[in-house]
DNA sequence: CGGAGTTTTGACTGGAATCAACTGCGGTGG
DNA sequence: CCACCGCAGTTGATTCCAGTCAAAACTCCG
């Protein structure tokens, strides 16, 4: 428990996010403050409460909850380490955020980011980065809400988690699922029961191999890339009519 | 038009303002183009291509797309007068916008729009509002998606429409569906069929009345209200634990 | 009037939800 | 040590809401 120095002190030596680093440097050392520790279960940041700090996580997964009125529960994203919350300058948090694992996180004055975006203009391509990847990640879970099978939506979940957790391009990685079966189905629109039923599934195909209590195995990476159902848009080549602009009539 | 006053008290329940044009006067000043016309079901926006310019909308009704490797159909926001599109610096649009309705925008270069946040600090508060409401709108979207009946997507989108195009606090307002079955269904996440039904089913209960063709009148708002299912999140009070920070331990 | 597209309506199906029982694991205390 | 409890997860039986398939009705055009 009072280890923290120690862990203070290793996490300024090395506050190393694997993703992002690079593109949000300036950014996240703006997050000066003292680390806090989080316990699993705790609630960061309250739905419906004054937006007074923007937090980065150091350290742990999170969970972005909304509640509607007869209890129904939605989860609309997981964070994980060297992820920002609240950087969109919300004056009141349009959700809660839960610690799924214990966490570490620091925390800075949404005043004090206003200033510094306003003193530091090479922060402002980073902080519109960050954003514009949150804009994407819940369009493609919208896409995933309105469209995918069960079967599908895992598939989504687990290469998600695969991408998030840094195990990118391996062969067969194995990833860590912290959260609940719960939290899985929320975040995907299902039920436990289904959530359980579709991993068995994968399972009995040979897809995916249990590896530990909370770990998957991702055997066949290729087909479950299949299954999860891509976009169909092709960056290699420009629609034409977009890339001409006397196309309009004025 | 100018109840305005009015619903920012219920900004929770309402995250997306009517039209933003008073809270981002400035911004809108930006976009003195020249204005292009846009025919019904043209497309403005490819998805993939660079995003070279954000755009204004001033008059019609668009759709934002995203389409699935097998042809599947996701809407994920219509987009109103007053409404800006691309305004997150993307470099590349992660969606195709259509016109839903003949419209008229006017355009802003990215390079342009960068530059100007840049010279002018008035306009960073409202860009971050544009983006805020954005999200929150993309969060709802996420929440309806993930839990609601069909009963109450349909009334979550019909009450949307009101609120976008004005007729807020209305007693029986009557809204303009521009959008077909099928656009309604793809923002959804619902068939033509379920969408038609459902309809029908509110109309037989008197809670909304057809008003010409394309047009219906929402007789019942406080029910429509009450089916939608709304958030839990109480706006007046703060939780505790929030507002005092000296609650986790450093 | 005709024809294409959109919307509604009907009959049936199916995938995920619901309800319910059971399993397996971790912690706790007798 | 192990008996017991509680919780998370799995599995099975059944239900139901929305999807699918099919056809009719309506609209908007020329």
């Amino acid at each position: 428990m009072l280890a923290r120095i120690e862990t203070a002190s290793r996490a300024l030596a090395a506050p190393v996010p694997p993703t992002g680093i690079f593109r949000t440097a300036t950014l996240h050392a703006l997050f000066d403050q003292p680390l806090e520790k989080v316990q699993a279960g705790a609630t960061v940041v309250w739905e419906g409460d004054a937006a007074r700090h923007a937090f980065l996580v150091e350290d742990g997964v999170l969970r972005i909850v909304r509640i509607l009125g007869d209890g129904r529960r939605i989860i609309t994203g997981f964070i994980f380490r060297g992820d920002l919350i609240g950087i969109s300058l919300h004056r009141r948090h349009p959700y809660s955020v839960e610690a799924v694992t214990p966490a570490r996180i620091r925390r800075l004055a949404q005043t004090r980011l206003q200033e510094e975006i306003g003193r530091r203009p090479e922060l402002r391509p980073e902080i519109f980065g960050v954003l514009a990847d949150e804009m994407e990640a819940a369009q493609d879970q919208m896409v995933l809400l309105a469209r995918k099978s069960a079967e599908e939506r895992v598939c989504s979940f687990l290469l998600l988690i695969a991408r998030r957790t840094g195990a990118v391009v391996d062969v067969a990685p194995v990833i860590e699922i912290p959260m609940t079966r719960l939290d899985i189905a929320d975040f995907l629109g299902l039920t436990i029961e289904t959530v359980s039923r579709t991993i068995t599934k994968l399972t009995a195909r040979g897809l995916i191999s249990p590896a530990g209590r909370h770990a998957l195995k991702l055997c066949e990476m290729r087909r479950l890339r299949d299954i999860e159902g891509q976009d169909e848009s092709d960056p290699e080549q420009e629609h034409q009519s977009t890339s001409r602009q006397a196309h309009w009539p004025q």
